[in-house]
DNA sequence: ATAAGCGATTACAAAACTGTCAAACTCAGG
DNA sequence: CCTGAGTTTGACAGTTTTGTAATCGCTTAT
């Protein structure tokens, strides 16, 4: 459960934001006033910080800047609710390292949707490609079958990426070397076979029947689509 | 430099926006339609996205919907530029997946200022990085194996700091020389072995077997995840 | 059945890559 | 101005990778 601290000095829109996310299933520490609000964070570490930048007794961009300063707050996102709306005001904010700047009067259904935004794993961009019990790191230039690394030189990895991220579309040879080798490479066309064979004889589990390459007689190659049956049985195979 | 995408139909506004990103360094691509937009997308490959809801030919929502649903594409950030400011559309847009939601008319400097959110790093860089009995301290800019200071030189140490930060990511020369070196240094990308050699011989504890350092052939160096395990045993070897 | 066409396989020489060394260069401080 | 640490380049050798040609073997069409 998500902790979210609430610095707000208006007693109303105070309670009505804590009732409102409690009920959304946020867990909610907070305080009326800008002063110790840092050392607040210190102690409770929440996971977000809904900060209104007027408070009585200091200004929220200070809190905003202090918490920053700290390496040890310095992750936790900042929401400005505030209701300077403003050109001047709003950079300002931004540029101070919050997260996002909401201005009053606003809808509570969309602070709720802000707030999950911050929440939200940002998905990395896709590091690995998988298909069976083999996997391809990109980001490692890796190749792994059922756990098992296995050594490719550079050429036979790209060629294998190329086609793992694009499984089941055939390629022509030209198609290949174009991608793998770049268009300008004078390249015969009968050397993306060898490294076919090259790649079979390193990823495949056995010679017989279809493996993970296929061979499109007069069009090219491609990377077989393996429904979730088959890559069941393989992965029994492999045991 | 940070590739963005903006797909808008208003064609003043498209070259406003056009022109007012360019000048703050952002390398900028684009359509006024949102025919093809995916497409284009996988084309590009743009940091981000800046997407109009209401498009002539099709919906923007359905375009964030598709990218999301892509994998090659899923990370991604999209925001949305929209006329629709009902309370409705800004939860669906937001709960669709886009990471800001922007209602027209809006301030350029705000807009750019949200762009720059999405492009900070989330996450609080570390103080200290550490890797078994390899620990690297930012802030004083030292190096220690097993507690016992080596002494670096400042390239050597920002090229680790670098390797170390992005455990088991592979490097090219070449992305080491922009990251390490700086973009506009006109350096041979030989000088990057040579600091790998140097950087070898002080913290590797000995020559036999992979060490911290991986080289992989073809592509650049990497800095090596090591497993919880490997740690120990190194730890062990170590007393 | 036969020939033609295409992919699979093998072997080999050329090219590329990396680790290493030593020399040249830069630049700040004494 | 000299010195020395830090940096960069070029050269070299050992090894791996790469591309090609030749051959083999299967499939298809005639």
């Amino acid at each position: 459960m998500k902790k979210i601290m609430l610095i707000e000095d208006d007693a109303d829109l105070y309670a009505l934001l804590k009732y409102n996310l409690e009920k959304e299933g946020f867990q909610m520490v907070g305080a009326q006033t800008g002063k110790g609000a840092i050392d607040l964070c210190r102690r409770e570490r929440p996971d977000l910080i809904l900060l209104d930048i007027m408070l009585p007794d200091s200004d929220g961009l200070d809190i905003c800047k202090g918490i920053r300063a700290r390496p040890e707050l310095a992750h936790i996102p900042i929401i400005f609710l505030t209701a300077r709306a403003s050109e001047a005001d709003r950079i300002v904010g931004l540029e101070l390292g919050a997260n996002d700047y909401i201005v009053k009067p606003f809808f509570i259904r969309e602070l709720i949707a802000r707030i999950k935004i911050q929440f939200r794993p940002q998905s990395a961009p896709q590091r690995t490609l998988k298909s069976g019990i083999l996997e391809l790191d990109r980001s490692s230039c890796r190749v792994f079958r059922d756990g098992q690394e296995i050594a490719l030189t550079a050429t036979e990895f790209r060629l294998l990426e190329f086609l793992m991220a694009r499984p089941g579309v055939v390629f022509s040879r030209e198609q290949l070397l174009d991608a793998v080798w770049g268009h300008d490479r004078a390249v015969t066309d009968r050397t993306v076979d060898v490294y076919v064979l090259r790649l079979r004889q390193k990823i495949e589990l056995d010679s017989t029947g279809p493996g993970y390459i296929r061979s499109v007689r007069g069009f090219g190659y491609s990377f077989n689509e393996m429904s979730q049956a088959q890559e069941n049985s393989e992965r029994l195979a492999s045991a």
